[in-house]
DNA sequence: TGATTCACG
DNA sequence: ACGTACGTGAATCAA
């Protein structure tokens, strides 16, 4: 028997790069298929095997992410353009009858390497077709290596057999791990001999043939001295390379050549996928026939996705079987929507202008015992509420499913969970030639739930879908309707302040500056006080001088105008962004409705927009005017109520150490214990100072530190810094083992998860950039505490809301701050609110620390905080 | 659209 | 040798 092993993504990869790029007329890229294809027909035809093995890595490549500028240099990332054609590939690998193999935790590489140990054993051939040089140490025996290179602009395949690899390279395959182990190889993290090269190396091993020859009798072999020195020093480094170089044979995957032959059950499927990728040629390659396609095409034209515009919604209820429906809403603006729903192959639409149509939603959405299967569940949630009821038995979220799987992805509609998921999104056609794009997006609802459901199961996911994310989309739904008042006269008054003193400062700043510029222009103003003002310019940026506070507060001294300008900033970014924007949304109800989005931040935490709610000022006493705008309406308060040091006790938990648990369970204040402990000075002498340092490596840890920026924070010297991060891990000892164990943990795994199985995956720590892996292990550190904190305060959220409406109460949740929750209370029930909620928050969860939260009641925002 | 700046936890 | 703490959203300028 002979098998064909292909790595798959070296194979994909070369196929991206050899072949420029082409798309369907829909948009779709296809050239990595075509090529691979093509590849694969020719290694096939060049080793005529028996079975073929496809193996791909699961994790890094193919995983989307978002990163911040900064990182994005380096050829990290897999181009989007590539990673689309991932899941089609496989997918059309699989209606051709090819076998993947994939193992989460194993790259490629370790499957070609336990496949083809499989085959010697099994006296079977072996070809190993790879792009990849590091594989040709595979061949011996009846292993042979199948190299894809490209020549002169050519791609060619090479056939590397033992003795073909001895003429190339002097060595044998296997001495080429020997190689190697001396050489090492950096983007594999070995180490090899330091100062000994590709040149050196290949010389000793061909002269000597391994490593354990070398070391035996070095000294009596003929080397020249630098060269020795530099061996002996680097023994134990040649030794652990050659063991890190070793080839894994132990991969947990089939072995069986059987399982692998090739047999195509259904051709159709696999020339209609090759049709909608208009990769014709590749139909006849296949020795396929076009005419399936025709035929299926005709099968697909006569089963085309009809829908028609409900006359009567009596049918909707006729038409739900085992009390199961999916529904996709098309939204029109912010209170109304038309609703498509989906059975079968039948589309029925029920437009917002429908007669009945809000009591067909009504008893539609209460009943309780029709689970309702969609997208985006705020939505409908907010429908109810704005029309005074309820939306119950709300199953599944497409937009939150796709989310917890993979939340660093930036979009979540349908037509992307389709290629993610390789759900085949049909165009739509009707009887009447209507082309509404919405109703193939309903159409693919089921399958979708099918596919992310299986994964979320997988994930061990489901419980935080349904127990906290679910419900959660309902309260933010309500609290979205509800809003919080401001005093519109009291914002307008306060903008006309600002505007009047920013005024006087800018015809203060055109004077010094002696001629009149635009102040908000970073570029502007740079010429103005590092060209003009000669002011000694110490940071710039890409485009320039740097002109942000840090750097103007650095040049407080040196000229009167850094002062105007300063206040400038912080004055017109007061009115900018907080009057004059706030003024902007104000609905007529004389409240301000932000959005809440469940679905953005890559921990798990919600963020708010238009307006953005979570970021109003307080940490200046002018800026936290701002809040005494934010009020009670007429007969209510506010309740304020915010964890205190949350994400410090969830890491205290988390880690387990007991010096932390007890620092908290003592009720001491966390930031002098921590002080008293790391400068090593009795509680009693903890100074303001000592404390604020002490607070500052407190966040520094949770954040994934680094000596030199909590220098900088603090204002003390490097080397100070990293006593104070040296000192606190080891009186924290437990947290700095759990640092650690996060970091390893997330690199065997891929990614990190918090205590309620939140994940997040995190490629970068396979990346080779320097710069770029710094930031996946500081991640990996700080996912967990921040995306449990967020999980904490969402669980919360939902048993607030629960009490509150199950004991009958006019209170209501208006705003979540990631720490804090505020709620509007009548006056009378305000004593009631303010205990549910801090007990609620309080018991959020059962933890090794307790969670405390404190709270306030006031008649606006700036009392009750 | 991307870069810069700054508001919050 | 390298650059430097996690997570957001909005306003503004400049191309």
């Amino acid at each position: 028997m002979k098998l064909l092993v292909i790595d798959g993504n070296s194979i994909v990869n070369r196929a991206f790069y050899g072949i420029k790029l082409l798309t369907t007329k829909k948009g779709d890229y296809t050239n990595a298929i075509y090529g691979f294809l093509n590849i694969l027909l020719k290694l096939e035809d060049m080793s005529k095997p028996d079975a073929v093995a496809v193996a791909f890595d699961v994790h890094a490549p193919t995983f989307r992410h978002k990163m911040y500028d900064e990182y994005k240099a380096g050829r990290h990332a897999m181009p989007d353009e590539l990673r689309q054609q991932m899941p089609v590939l496989k997918n059309l690998l699989h209606l051709l009858g090819y076998k993947t193999v994939e193992c989460e935790g194993w790259e490629a590489d370790d499957i070609l390497g336990t496949l083809a140990a499989s085959c010697r054993e099994n006296g079977d051939e072996c070809y190993i077709a790879t792009g990849d040089r590091d594989s040709l140490q595979l061949a011996h025996d009846g292993v042979k290596v199948l190299l894809a290179r490209t020549k002169m602009g050519q791609a060619v395949t090479d056939i590397y057999d033992e003795n073909e690899i001895i003429k190339e390279y002097g060595v044998t395959p296997r001495g080429l791990i020997q190689v190697k182990a001396l050489q090492g190889d950096s983007s594999d993290n070995i180490p090899g001999v330091q100062g000994v090269g590709a040149k050196t190396a290949l010389d000793l091993i061909a002269r000597f043939n391994s490593v354990d020859e070398i070391y035996e009798k070095l000294d009596e072999l003929d080397i020249k001295p630098g060269v020795k020195s530099k061996l002996e020093r680097d023994k134990e480094k040649a030794y652990l390379s050659l063991k890190l170089g070793e080839i894994v044979t132990d991969a947990p995957v089939c072995t069986d050549i059987n399982e692998y032959k090739v047999s195509c059950e259904d051709s159709t499927a696999a020339v209609v996928e090759m049709t909608r990728l208009e990769l014709y040629s590749l139909i006849d390659k296949f020795n396929l026939d076009a005419n399936d396609a025709v035929l299926a095409k005709e099968e697909e034209e006569s089963r085309v996705i009809t829908s028609h515009i409900c006359s009567d919604t009596k049918e909707i209820f006729d038409e739900i079987e085992d009390d199961k429906v999916y529904i996709y809403p098309v939204i029109i603006d912010s209170s109304v929507c038309n609703l498509l729903f989906a059975f079968g192959d039948e589309i029925i639409d029920v437009p917002a202008e429908t007669a009945g149509y809000i009591d067909f939603v009504k008893e539609l959405f209460e009943n309780e015992s029709i689970k309702k299967y969609t997208y985006n569940s705020k939505y409908l949630h907010r429908l109810a509420a704005e029309n005074g009821f309820e939306c119950r038995g709300v199953e599944g979220d497409l937009m939150l499913s796709a989310y917890l799987l993979k939340p660093s992805d930036s979009k979540y509609d349908i037509e992307h969970l389709c290629l993610e998921y390789s759900v085949y999104l049909p165009a739509f056609k009707n009887a009447l030639g209507g082309d509404d794009e919405n109703i193939p997006l309903a159409s693919v609802l089921k399958q979708l739930f099918e596919k992310t459901n299986a994964l979320l199961e997988e994930a061990n996911q489901l419980s935080l879908l349904k127990e906290i994310e679910l419900p959660l989309s309902r309260v933010l739904a309500k609290m979205e309707i509800t809003g919080f008042e401001v005093d519109k006269q009291g914002i307008e008054a306060f903008g006309k302040r600002l505007g009047a003193r920013i005024e006087e400062l800018t015809k203060l700043i055109y004077s010094e500056v002696g001629y009149e510029f635009n102040i908000n222009s970073p570029k502007q103003l740079g010429v103005a006080l590092f060209e003009d003002l000669a002011l000694p310019c110490k940071k710039k940026t890409k485009t320039g001088y740097s002109t942000n506070a840090e750097v103007l507060e650095g040049l407080k001294n040196q000229h009167i105008v850094i002062d105007y300008i300063l206040e400038y900033r912080t004055l017109s970014k007061l009115k900018s962004t907080y009057c004059d924007g706030l003024l902007k949304v104000i609905a007529d109800d004389g409240r301000i409705h932000t959005s809440f989005n469940q679905v953005e931040t890559r921990t798990g935490r919600i963020s708010s927009l238009e307006p953005n709610l979570q970021n109003i000022p307080i940490r200046t006493e002018l800026g936290r005017e701002m809040r005494k705008f934010f009020t009670a309406s007429d007969g209510n308060t506010l309740i304020d109520a915010d964890y205190s040091q949350i994400e410090l006790r969830v890491l205290a938990d988390l880690s387990g150490d007991e010096n932390m648990i007890n620092a908290f369970n003592s009720g001491e204040d966390i930031h002098t214990i921590t002080a008293s402990q790391v400068f090593n000075v009795p509680p009693e002498f903890v100074t303001k100072q000592l404390r604020s340092r002490a607070k500052a490596v407190n966040f520094g840890i949770v954040y994934g530190i680094g000596a030199f920026s909590l220098a900088k924070d603090i204002g003390v010297s490097n080397k100070e810094a990293r006593e104070y991060i040296e000192s606190y891990l080891k009186h924290y000892s437990g947290v700095d083992k759990y640092m650690s164990k996060m970091i390893d943990l997330a690199k065997e795994r891929g990614y990190s998860e918090t205590l309620f199985n939140r994940r997040r995956y995190l490629p970068e720590l396979s990346s080779n950039n320097h710069m770029l892996r710094s930031f996946g292990e500081r991640v990996a550190r700080n996912m967990p505490i921040q995306g449990t904190a967020a999980d904490i305060i969402k669980i919360a959220m939902v048993k607030v809301d629960k009490r509150l409406t199950d004991e009958n109460m006019k209170s209501k949740l208006i705003l979540q701050v990631h720490d804090e929750l505020i709620v509007e209370a009548p006056e009378n029930e305000a004593e009631k609110a303010l205990k549910i909620v801090t007990e609620e928050m309080e018991n959020a969860c059962k933890m090794k620390v307790l969670l405390r939260a404190d709270g306030a009641i006031g008649k606006t925002w700036y009392d009750a905080h």
